[in-house]
DNA sequence: AGATAAATGCAACAATGTTGCACTCATTGT
DNA sequence: ACAATGAGTGCAACATTGTTGCATTTATCT
């Protein structure tokens, strides 16, 4: 399964202009492989046993991936970022939903806000988050 | 400044049957004083000086705070917990507002969100959490 | 005032994430 | 193919936020 990932993986990082390392291929090849938003620990958990890096190596291939568009962070309530790869969905802004049973985090395919709002006078709008909190179908 | 606000947190402690201590009293206080969301730190700061707690009992005040529904948390994407005290706007949901520029946090009056929309099958709804960041007007 | 349960302080721990520095290795040019 | 180079990595140490267990203190009730 994972061999398309993993080719997709080195060509998206060749193509941003960063170093092809088995690091970077690894960890991007999980993060398209996979549908939810998941941590830095799933991350290592998924990687091949070949393959362990070290935590801070981790952190940084997703600071540099996120920087590079090809990944993007998910702030949740629990103090932990999550990651996902950049598909279709996420050039623009979107929702996340998060299980209270499970913790899987997803993306949503909208951003269900409306137009007609304003904020205090004076401040400047620049991005919107917005978590939906729920229970999945597993947990429901 | 103070008296007032202190004055309304005894009376809020006690009637929900709680032990009017100090502790609570001042955080309380601090909280009914303050227009933002503030994190523990910034709590801890505006104690009287006279008035220093340990770290875990102002959490484990903060917790009880909040279960008792007089104040609630905030959470946020840079892993801190803030914390505003329960007036009118509170009791029902609604949207943060960050500054990306001071990282001050305040409640907006309204939850712009659509009514129309859908989870994917089987999920079930419980709430929204939803932050706008921007500038604020000071740091415009 | 004394009894009692609730609240607090202390120490230790856990998890996530960051920084500095030395070392490795993917890439580039020859 | 190989050496030079700088980007990437690993290790150790640290920072911050928050939690847990247990002994001690204190607000409240009688």
């Amino acid at each position: 399964m994972s061999h398309q990932f993993h080719h997709s993986a080195e060509d998206l990082i060749r193509h941003n202009g960063g170093k092809v390392t088995a690091g970077r291929v690894g960890i991007l090849a999980v993060l398209l492989a996979e549908q939810q938003a998941i941590t830095h620990r799933e991350i290592e958990q998924r990687l091949p046993q070949t393959l362990q890096l070290d935590r801070v190596t981790l952190y940084r291939v997703l600071e540099w991936l996120a920087g590079k568009n090809l990944i993007h962070k998910v702030s949740s309530d629990d103090r932990v970022w999550r990651y996902h790869a950049n598909r279709d969905v996420s050039s623009h802004q979107h929702a996340h939903f998060k299980c209270t049973g499970c913790a899987q985090v997803i993306c949503l395919e909208t951003l269900p806000v409306e137009r007609n709002w304003q904020l205090p006078a004076g401040y400047r709008f620049q991005e919107i988050e917005l978590t939906v909190k729920g229970l999945c179908a597993s947990c429901c």
